[in-house]
DNA sequence: ACCTGAACACCGTTCAAGT
DNA sequence: ACCTGAACACCGTTCAAGT
């Protein structure tokens, strides 16, 4: 049983109270429940009951931290296979679902993941076989699989990135949003102005999970649309 | 004429030293020369040549200053329209690729202003109007019309923030993704591997101009055919 | 090897005081 | 009203010293 005083020194063998993954899976922690702000390496040490500098000696810096986190995250992710069982439209569809699921879970990281150019290559290279996989299915050409996949990532890294930051704002986006447009003057942006109206207040209010799925239905329209014209 | 010493105390009417649009611009300076890292209330006071703290009679915060500078870019923004002379696919992908040159022109800026809900929502309601303008052209319901301005924006944010986040390292991307694919497991992303090896090195070169018009034109298709199934 | 304590060079921001 | 100086409560990180 170990002591839940405070040591200093070398600890004995196998009793190491320090690990990358422990210092990360802390991180992570603190991220999720107070938001990125709130972590700092001296409140990282503190929640470990660990002198600040200890951590230096798994990881280089706090940027190094940041990047553990990204990698952590998309480390979680795993993205069903329906295969052949569903039209390739469906199954790119699940798949995608899964990766936007997988982004929110850890919507305070957010914006460190998607910014974290190594963690988001790493995932296109392990996880995104499935997304290959239906692409391959609708009859693309090589060149056209590996756009159309490109396009559908930006498209949800994009559409994440406002979720995440609605979510992390208090203020509701439509109905101040439509009070906005009509407060335009009519000349101004009048397709804008007939278009919020004719949509109305309780049309405009934002559904996420449509949103999405319209998104979706878009792009694998058009992707079926660039097979066809091969 | 105004002299270069520090001077103290309120400054003569007409005289004053420092504006909110002058800290804004000076920030903007400094994030686009030296990242967004630089920027310090200090430093910032300092290149002001003024007591840090005076910024603070402008600007509430540190945070207002950020989504100030959010304010400040997308306002700098302007989508031309060409209105009913080219077909409306043209008309909205002018006005996208002019919506990422904009957001492209302070890459420092790029996740700052992607993050600023308030900031979005304002670009949303000023500029958006070729936008709406093109897809009333299509032919789209009011509902379809907002839907497919959300994916098309959403999409333009997560391209931007990977050519940013890219742009912010030094790695090459295109052959470390390369030489990592045919380094997987043969049975662990069949699919991907092929792909991958048939685009070969160079083909994988990734040119974002040509990725961008390809999500474009998937993205348009997609809407077309979206018209056509009202 | 791993952890610590003290120290350095910074931060953002509050507050009272100047003009 | 606008700017300042000193101070407070923090940061990330280096370095030398402990075991």
């Amino acid at each position: 049983m170990v002591s839940d005083g405070k040591r200093s020194g070398r600890p004995r063998a196998g009793e190491e109270r320090l690990s990358r993954e422990a210092i990360l899976i802390a991180a992570l922690r603190i991220v999720d429940d107070e938001g990125i702000d709130a972590l700092t390496m001296r409140r990282l040490a503190a929640t470990l009951k660990v002198n600040p500098m200890s951590l230096y000696h798994h990881l280089p810096n706090k940027a190094a931290v940041l990047a553990g986190l990204a990698e952590l995250v998309f480390a979680g992710l795993e993205l069903p296979d329906p295969g052949d069982t569903v039209p390739w439209d469906d199954q790119l569809k699940t798949a995608a679902r899964a990766y936007r699921v997988g982004l929110r879970r850890h919507p305070n990281l957010a914006l460190q993941v998607l910014a974290d150019t190594s963690a988001v290559s790493n995932v296109v290279v392990v996880t995104m076989e499935p997304f290959y996989r239906a692409l391959d299915r609708a009859g693309l050409t090589p060149r056209k699989i590996f756009e159309a996949a490109n396009t559908l990532i930006d498209f949800i890294h994009g559409f994440t990135l406002g979720e995440a930051s609605v979510r992390a704002e208090t203020f509701e986006l439509a109905p101040d949003l439509l009070a906005r447009v009509q407060a335009l003057p009519s000349e101004k942006a009048p397709t804008l102005r007939r278009i919020v109206g004719e949509l109305g207040a309780t049309g405009l209010a934002y559904d996420f999970d449509s949103g999405f799925e319209a998104g979706l239905s878009t792009l694998t329209a058009g992707i079926a649309a660039t097979a066809r014209a091969r």
